[in-house]
DNA sequence: ACCGTCAAGTTCCATATGGAACTAAATTGG
DNA sequence: CCAATTTAGTTCCATATGGAACTTGACGGT
């Protein structure tokens, strides 16, 4: 980490763009991602924020939608038919706050929903043209970020952390969910 | 990569694991992950959360501390005399959530603070040996959480992972933090 | 040295959040 | 086929959250 007798154009570009990071983010932030044995979660929690805050921000500001409601609106425009259960069981949102999301969605006729005839108790929701009409705005938005998020690696290494992540995903099932409170193994 | 006449025997495990993820995981879920122009953002956001979730769980059962609280008593573990500035720009979190949160933690003793000589604003932050003694025990399980939630990949894998992350980390700098209310360009 | 601006941390207060209780429908099982 | 239990969604209410204003100290320009 001495600066030595480095000539200056021997620098690759990852070099100085760390340095740039290093000069951008602060000494803390720096700590827990480079020098943190939980580098796993802090790099997913950094990476992610740098992408869910400016696009809900974006979002609020446009719409007037809060995250709760534009994870229900999204989830509704990408699978329609589905309930609010489900929506809680992929968003880890609690029930009341998707239920909330809903009615206010309804409220502002971005979503209908009728009773499910399977099974009274459950609603199918669905887009309304002008919920459509949100979901066919964001998504542009969104994945121009993920594009700007991903630039800096090749397509290759693009395909790899994609099939990487996947087989994480896929792995899931078997993760802890309930960390024990230990001691319990003698 | 093609299924082949293959015996079903010789289903590798990846096959076999996915299709318990399909059957495990709820249908809207599924299309999140696997049928979604945004993949990047939701399974950072699914790993990240099969990470957050049971992790502070058990830190509020164990500790009684909220997560802007553990948030704070980490952030000084692992570098010791920061001042809350740094935490609020390394966490994410509004100001008055970790003022609150450090209080707190000075109440209860996990966390003393003495003025900044070099800034009569500011304070310097360290971990008491209560405090020690939390981190300390909250390392391993968190270690042990990413071990588990990793061991899917191979070592060479994680290597990968931890690279292509690194470089989009240090790249971050360069994303757009605040979107264009869109249709500025011409 | 003085004034205007900015920054660290705190406080105020309106609103969001989420656990727990609730309603109504489905499922189980005896 | 009738309790007993479970599940989808809603409502209640105590608490957490976060924007904005505030206090005190730093800093830049003149």
């Amino acid at each position: 980490m001495s600066e030595m007798a480095r000539a200056p154009t021997s620098l690759s570009k990852l070099d100085r763009d760390r340095e740039a990071a290093l000069r951008e983010l602060d000494p803390l932030t720096v700590t827990k991602l480079w020098d943190n044995p939980c580098w796993l979660s802090f790099r997913l929690n950094f990476i992610a924020f740098r992408f869910n805050d400016p696009v809900y921000r974006w979002i609020e500001t446009r719409y007037g939608l809060v995250r709760p409601e534009f994870v229900a609106l999204y989830a509704v425009g990408l699978k329609g038919g589905v309930a609010a259960k489900n929506i809680v069981s992929s968003a880890g949102l609690p029930k009341n706050t998707l239920s909330r999301a809903i009615q206010k969605l309804l409220q502002r006729r971005l979503l209908k929903r009728e009773t499910d005839p399977a099974d009274l108790r459950s609603y199918v929701l669905a887009l309304t043209p002008a919920g459509r009409a949100i979901f066919d705005e964001t998504m542009p938005m969104m994945v121009g970020q993920q594009t700007a998020m991903l630039a800096v690696l090749t397509e290759a290494e693009q395909k790899q952390l994609c099939e990487l992540m996947d087989k994480m995903v896929i792995a899931s099932p078997a993760w802890p969910a309930d960390l024990e409170p230990e001691g319990t193994s003698t």
